[in-house]
DNA sequence: TTTCGTGCTTGACATGGATCAAGCGCCCCA
DNA sequence: TGGGGCGCTTGATCCATGTCAAGCACGAAA
């Protein structure tokens, strides 16, 4: 049975900033390095950053000098027309970069705001880029991770391009569930960090319709909807939706 | 008056492969290398490649280990779901870059069609990433082509997500102009290379919505449509069109 | 030059999702 | 413990775009 939590100081390695700790680093470098190497990576992180739910990480316009890397929480990005519209670019969990947007004109493109509160490392981008100059193996996986952006967002045009609203939230449960269990999530059962609204716009929907849908989905037996808590009844179910099979 | 074309054979700089000799080389190439530097991107380019129009330059599935700039010529981009749906998910012209997409698996994930008679140069993958941890101004430079390239993503989901058919395809064509002016040709008239099918599957419309919105235009005198060829009439007309004022 | 095919335009109609509106439920805070 | 606000659900109606259909225009090939 559980101990009343200590007044003791907490020990000093769990506060620490080092890589090589780290039980994400999985998720964020690459496999593969030698020791001393790992080590040069413990100084890539300059410093850890709370953000609160509701906070910004960075906003549009900002200078970008730092990645972040997402220790723990949950955040969405999103871009904004002059015109006031605006479009959820994606919502990012445990062990997924923020910031790449920034690198290309050195100020970043879109907002990052924390849907809970949040801890990230924070990653000075030139540190990175010198020290992948010396670690192929780092440099190769950085690579990796900005064409995975790319590729990603290529499936959401092709989501955003040809899908119907139902489909398009099959895909998108789906996706979420699916990252959930590489986490080690369950991936049939968790609570959504955002509202309607926000799974709308990156959906390309309203409110309304993402309403019904999952209400539809609830009425055929794939979900099981209570506001934000959702659990997945049938797989497959959601994968013949988003191939609008049958 | 022209002379007649000589017989005499081409000379041999022409035909050269060399980046230092190419006048395109502000356009995928950093700024500011040494001569030094400049000689050693030269061997960077492995081969020139033709890619004849309706041909592939690389289907999704097949291995990656090259990224391809575009001499000459122009190429869409389309992913493809099990199910048979397509989406284009973009057009590439003169001194863009293609190939991106496979370095995250290591395999490509989306085809590349040459929509005209087309000359690529062919740049093997390791060799950039070897050349580009000893010249860090290639490093920054191809950093920012692949984030360039995620923002731009961005964009096209914004476009998707939010935009009515008239302000895509205004978006579309403002977007066509100002690539064309960057490469000194004339920002108001040119040839569109894709169908108006594969511009409605880039926009997320059918091609007749496409059709009608096109003719649309002709009537408000914002452009003058005949068949592939565009002459662009009223800039700040096609910009309040895309930001729905009136 | 004719013919064929592909791409484009335009019209008529259908429909999925947006919009407008009402009411509910949960959570936060007083 | 109660009140207010925000987020969610659901119904009724509207409209932008999709769908289906007909015919035209241009370019390639015979």
């Amino acid at each position: 049975m559980p101990l009343k939590s200590s007044a003791r100081p907490m020990p000093l390695q769990l506060i620490k900033t080092a890589c090589s700790n780290c039980n994400l680093h999985e998720l964020c470098l690459p496999l593969g390095l030698t020791h001393t190497e790992m080590q040069r990576l413990d100084d890539l992180v300059a410093a850890r950053r709370r953000v609160k739910r509701g906070e910004h990480l960075y906003r549009a316009g900002q200078a970008f000098d730092t990645i972040y890397a997402i220790r723990s929480g949950f955040f969405k990005t999103d871009v904004l027309m002059e015109d006031g519209r605006d479009q959820v670019t994606g919502f990012q969990m445990t062990g997924e970069l923020l910031g790449l947007d920034g690198i290309s004109t050195e100020s970043h493109t879109c907002n990052a705001l924390a849907l809970e509160d949040s801890e990230v490392c924070v990653i000075p981008f030139s540190h990175l880029e010198s020290l992948s100059r010396e670690i192929p193996n780092l440099q190769k996986h950085f690579h990796k991770v900005m064409s995975r952006e790319i590729v990603r967002d290529h499936g959401v045009m092709l989501l955003l391009g040809t899908m119907r609203a139902e489909e398009r939230l099959a895909a998108f449960l789906l996706n979420l569930s699916q990252r959930f269990t590489a986490r080690g999530f369950s991936h049939a059962e968790f609570y959504l960090r955002m509202t309607r609204e926000e799974i709308g716009s990156y959906l390309g929907l309203k409110f309304e319709t993402v309403s019904r849908a999952f209400s539809r989905f609830q009425d055929e037996g794939l979900v099981a909807v209570q506001q934000k808590h959702i659990r997945i009844l049938n797989i497959p179910g959601l994968k013949k939706v988003m191939h609008h099979q049958s």
